[in-house]
DNA sequence: ATCATACTTTCATTATTTCTAAAATAAAGA
DNA sequence: TCTTTATTTTAGAAATAATGAAAGTATGAT
């Protein structure tokens, strides 16, 4: 029971887990883009773009809406753009935090 | 650069990416314990829980300290719990939609 | 010094993830 | 229908992560 919530919980925060799909993320923000635009700001292959885009659509992360013959994705839940931006402030805060030790000594 | 910042941000995230460091976060909450208490708590195998926290250690979101025989454990810093929070209540949200699709066909 | 307790480390194995290249599909236009 | 453009899927190799068992270390008590 509680361990199948945290199986699934961690199912979804996978997405979060790859740099990829952070800048994805990241790139989209709350606006659609075509998988094309997403390629071209990114500089990765088409087809492992397109790879983590059905991985984060499976998990209900994003949407996508075809439009004649390019297709739209976007993020589901603002919520994700949320939890990304914190755990970018814990890691900013130990870049902080470290640059000052080894200042200091 | 820009590049390398997302790897360091996927790799703290990653943290979040399994099931048995989120129950770790969810019990530590912001109180310590030993690593005895988790194991306790967790029904794990203590080699298994002293691994996941070393590597929390080493990612900078657990802090321990040692008090006589037993080593205690907390969360350094509390954007992670809120981050964790904030991707339940994306999976719960979820599950309340699924729920809602399949009742109404 | 020896022992028990609490925890960590190492090593081997298995499982999962990520990526590339190539083939496949889908829509639109000539 | 044939072609082009946009995207997805498949298959397989390489890299990473998770686990269990056993051995190792640190502290406190006897």
């Amino acid at each position: 029971m509680e361990k199948e919530i945290y199986e699934m919980h961690a199912s979804i925060c996978q997405i979060m887990a790859n740099a990829k799909r952070l800048e994805i993320i990241s790139i989209l923000g709350n606006r659609e883009l075509t998988v094309g635009d997403l390629a071209e700001k990114m500089d990765i292959r088409m087809a492992n773009l397109s790879q983590h885009l059905s991985i984060m659509k499976a998990k209900g992360i994003l949407k996508s809406r075809r439009e004649g013959v390019s297709i739209y994705y976007r993020i589901t839940n603002p919520k994700v753009v949320q939890a990304c931006k914190l755990m970018r402030d814990v890691m900013m805060e130990q870049i902080r935090e470290k640059g000052r030790l080894s200042m200091s000594g």
